[in-house]
DNA sequence: TTGTACGCGTTATCAT
DNA sequence: ATGATAACGCGTACAA
């Protein structure tokens, strides 16, 4: 679409509108003003036709001469100009603009890699389109500069990742424009895509590893039982056990934190000493967890076998390489963007839910 | 400024606005099309004014009749009117949003928490004005979408954190608008202002650290030598030796990794036997060195002595607890977004490079 | 204090 | 194929 040539250095003088240093603030105490740009009236000056048609060309419309066509181009690189956005948006009612709804602990959010990668998925997939992404931090005041800003027509969809996120706000974003979640579940009442990976099968597959290389005595350290995430991946390794016939052994809460993990472990070899396998549902808690069956002199994987979650960085931080399972984030986050992109240029029969699948990676933890 | 009233759940029914779904595709394969949002026009209509009284309360007048005021008070919270961004952008000349100009590797920015605390703080400065964050991956392609993009008057100004974006367009985009660079130091021939932490100094720090505990044959494990930051840490621990009339021990590259850090620590051991401090550049390559000590048999401090750098999460995997050096990334977001803020809104005489400073944190491994 | 009228830079609908 | 011309929604001199 929207073909227009890029800036270049080189872009030459631009004629009627110079100004010596292209930006300065006023005498007055006003504020900083930059330099006026070239506009369609001017291109269209220099090229001897109409506004028009420097538009059409600008739209890659089929209907207009090619000398007419080349003039236009000309001129444009000429003036080195770029369309205004605000007033593209004022006329067509589309910003060309999406926002991303995070959590008001965004130092957390962004820190993670899980939801890095989700954003760069998203990014990524942006790239390839002239929409740019904005990003909303869901503040203590949702109801107030968010929602303006939203109705204020500045974004055309929204991208929410937070999982904290008022329910409140969210229908009433869900009912101004298009909305898809990532790594959530539906929320009722709220009108919105959801893009999610199978927490539950991937923890199943993680589990019957586990089973396959012959443990019997199965435990797992879990996330905190408020997160749906925890509870998918608790349900996913009860349902493999129960498929094999296999009693499950404790779940223990982790907190999803490196030392969460190595209480926890250690509360299982206390409680639990026939223990065979642990699937810990992050591979943060099983960096902690390792070491604690290391130093009981206990072998990884011959005496105790372990599995993890989400192939962070964080296993670099285990000494036997680990055996985990790998959450397709970036790719989420791509088809967040697509689905999102799909639904504003009118695809209307795009699936609510998308489900996307994991992947055991088999190291030698398990 | 601008006081609007929120767009509240009960913000009435949008008269002669309406549609049954505030939003839908229409029927041809047109694009997604959202509800018609009520205008200044409306507003006025139903409070018995004219436009432009509207738009002074809107806008905070003081020149309006409190009973005029008051009316239109009452039809802007009736309607749930927001005003469109678009059309105040085009005539104000001003987007109210600046852009966050990230590494092409937005994943390992993101991840990394030194660079989301520093986003952190420009959120959290941004938050309290009615300006928006953009983000805008420095991709492959800069000369292209991301300068039409910004030349395009989508954003008033620029952060860059970016320690990758190729000079060339920085000054192309730095002659368009105002920008401020975070952490990184300033270009030659890029007008822009400078947020940076003074590495010297705490490095210098950490070193003195390790010299006022007794330590004299101090070495340090340094980031890539080809980054700026690396380079003047290592200045800051040659400083202090200096100062302290030390002779220098070795300065091996850890990569500003965990396993680097653990390799670098190993060289050391094995060329400097009578190593009895090290300065490690950063925490992620401290926790991995650690426990090449600890393994030898050594005592940490009694025999060599640990001081880190940054204060991170990595510091929870270290062994014994880190003596750092804490840098103020969300201090630095929050400057960075304030200087910007202040020169858009006319104020000239910022100083144009800001140097914030360290904080060495006490724990025991020095 | 309030209203009228014009302009901001584009797109789109008409004629031509 | 091309060119007037009318919106788009808002801010603001200027007039009243």
């Amino acid at each position: 679409m929207t073909q227009v040539p890029s800036v270049g250095p080189k872009a030459g003088r631009r004629e009627p509108y110079v100004s010596a240093r292209p930006a300065r603030a006023t005498g007055k105490d006003r504020a900083y003003v930059r330099a006026a740009a070239p506009t369609l009236e001017a291109v269209a000056a220099r090229a001897g036709v109409s506004r028009a048609t420097v538009s059409r060309v600008v739209n890659g419309s089929p209907k207009v001469h090619p000398d007419s066509r080349e003039a236009v181009r000309q001129a444009i690189a000429e003036l080195g100009y770029v369309p205004n956005r605000a007033a593209r948006s004022l006329v067509s009612q589309q910003s060309h603009a999406i926002a991303l709804v995070v959590p008001e602990d965004i130092t957390r959010f962004l820190g993670d890699v899980y939801f890095a990668s989700i954003v760069a998925g998203i990014t990524s997939r942006l790239e390839q389109s002239d929409y740019v992404l904005s990003l909303m931090v869901a503040s203590q005041a949702p109801e107030g500069k968010m929602l303006r800003y939203l109705a204020g027509g500045a974004v055309d969809g929204v991208v929410v990742v937070s999982h904290h996120t008022s329910n409140h706000s969210l229908r009433q974003i869900s009912e101004l424009m298009p909305m898809v979640f990532g790594g959530r579940s539906a929320i009722p009442g709220v009108d919105a895509y959801v893009v999610d990976v199978n927490n539950v099968d991937g923890a199943a597959k993680a589990t019957q590893r586990l089973i396959d290389r012959g443990c019997t005595n199965i435990a797992t350290i879990s996330g905190p039982l408020s997160m749906h995430s925890s509870l998918d991946r608790v349900e996913g390794w009860r349902r493999s056990l129960h498929d094999a016939g296999l009693m499950p052994g404790p779940v223990v809460d982790g907190d999803y934190s490196m030392l969460g993990g190595a209480r926890a472990m250690r509360e299982v070899l206390a409680n639990y000493p026939e223990v065979d396998g642990v699937f810990v549902a992050s591979d943060l808690m099983t960096s902690g967890a390792m070491p604690v069956v290391l130093e009981r002199g206990l072998r990884i994987p011959e005496d105790i076998a372990l599995v993890g979650y989400d192939d962070s960085p964080a296993v670099e931080a285990c000494e036997i390489p680990l055996t985990t399972v790998r959450q397709p984030s970036e790719e989420m986050g791509r088809e967040m963007a697509d689905i999102l992109l799909g639904v504003l240029s009118g695809d209307t029969d795009r699936p609510r839910t998308t489900i996307m699948p994991t992947t055991l990676i088999v190291r030698e933890s398990a």
